[in-house]
DNA sequence: ATATATTTTTAGGTTAATCTAAAAATTATT
DNA sequence: AATAATTTTTAGATTAACCTAAAAATATAT
């Protein structure tokens, strides 16, 4: 049996072992995890002891096969109830994280195949990110940041980088909604912002909130 | 914040509470939640301390109005999710208690009162008890045991006693179901079994079975 | 009412997950 | 390459929830 805690530290290094090097760090789990890395020096011991992580003192750790299928079904977990919640109850989309945060553990395959179907077996969820297949199969979209799409090509919103409630809300309050289509009119060399033109208006954006949405040519 | 033990030794105190004394003892909880009596002695301390129940050695333990208010919320929810179970991922009415009894510990007032909504406001779960409302209400409806029901009389299945799987799949391969309409032929008073008549058949009920199926007149 | 049986509590331990503080290893800097 | 800084691990405690075994209180039976 594996425990919720050990849930959500294999979690914890499947998202970031996908952003950058093949070995997370003790520290970067503690960061993430918002614990002590003397707590997940322990953990880590005994996720490498039931067979779920690579880890060899000081040099970081890795999810095995095991480990890896078992952090994908968290995601997908994770990703259907999104969809749920926002589909079916009416959440927006930046309520829905904390909700799916504790549904995600929920053990029953047989919930989650039903619930998949109920859905209508959605791709992505409702920040833009593909939802795994049963068999843990995650199709990869082309998607670019808009902080680097060519000026004068129109595109569509298809996900962020940031789940945040700040950020999201940002995006609402501009209207700026997974499908919306717009086109970068300019781009400030000097500090990266785009100005772009979205429902006939013209809107400008840092580089930092570009930096943050993923888009893809129309 | 209230830990999911804490939770579970609620509602223990709360369904053990409302079927017979208005005290609830040591090794009755521990029966019911598959402990040992000194644990349940701990766990009874610290309810106490923490306000939600009235504990004195040796002589048991009921819920305070706070304690109560919890037991019934959860129960709220565990009946809600059982709502949404079959109506809406079509499990059947034997499947359900082990996953309800996962999905009552999430914690979101707005996805409990989203899904009632989105339910359309049930006011029974598919065992047929009532659903509290979010005040805590509980509406009572009058049902008599299947075994104390006149003779002659046509009546309508409005609940069980046992949830167990094995009961409603009895239930099940007999055609019983919530709303199902019958009346009883016969009591035979040697071993209190009934001989109903449902569906043009007639069948046999011990009274084990007639004990844990309730009824109203129609 | 006294002895026996049962229930409940206490005392003392165990395990999972956490922590602080100090030691060891690695990485960076001069 | 030696020293300084950082990261990681170890050692030793703590807390929640559990356990066993023995003691204390209550209930039952003769």
């Amino acid at each position: 049996m594996i425990t919720l805690t050990e849930e959500n530290y294999i979690k914890a290094i499947y998202h970031l072992g996908k952003q950058g090097a093949k070995t997370v760090s003790t520290n970067a789990i503690a960061r993430d995890i918002e614990t002590k890395a003397s707590s997940v020096t322990d953990m880590v011991k005994k996720l490498s002891e039931k067979g779920y992580a690579h880890y060899k003192k000081y040099q970081g750790v890795s999810l095995t096969t095991e480990g890896k299928a078992i952090a994908i079904n968290i995601v997908r977990k994770h990703r259907l109830w999104e969809v749920f919640l926002v589909e079916k109850l009416n959440f927006s989309w930046d309520e829905i994280h904390e909700v799916a945060e504790q549904l995600e553990h929920i053990k029953s395959k047989k919930l989650i195949s039903q619930l998949d179907a109920f859905l209508g077996y959605p791709t992505h969820d409702p920040h833009g990110d593909p939802i795994p297949d049963p068999d843990g199969k995650i199709k990869k979209i082309d998607k670019i940041l808009l902080s680097e799409v060519d000026v004068a090509k129109p595109c569509i919103c298809v996900g962020v980088v940031d789940t945040s409630p700040e950020f999201l809300k940002y995006l609402d309050k501009h209207n700026i909604a997974l499908g919306s289509s717009f086109e970068v009119k300019h781009r400030e060399v000097f500090d990266n912002s785009v100005t772009i033109a979205i429902d006939g208006k013209t809107l400008v954006i840092s580089s930092t909130i570009a930096n943050n949405l993923f888009v893809k040519y129309s």
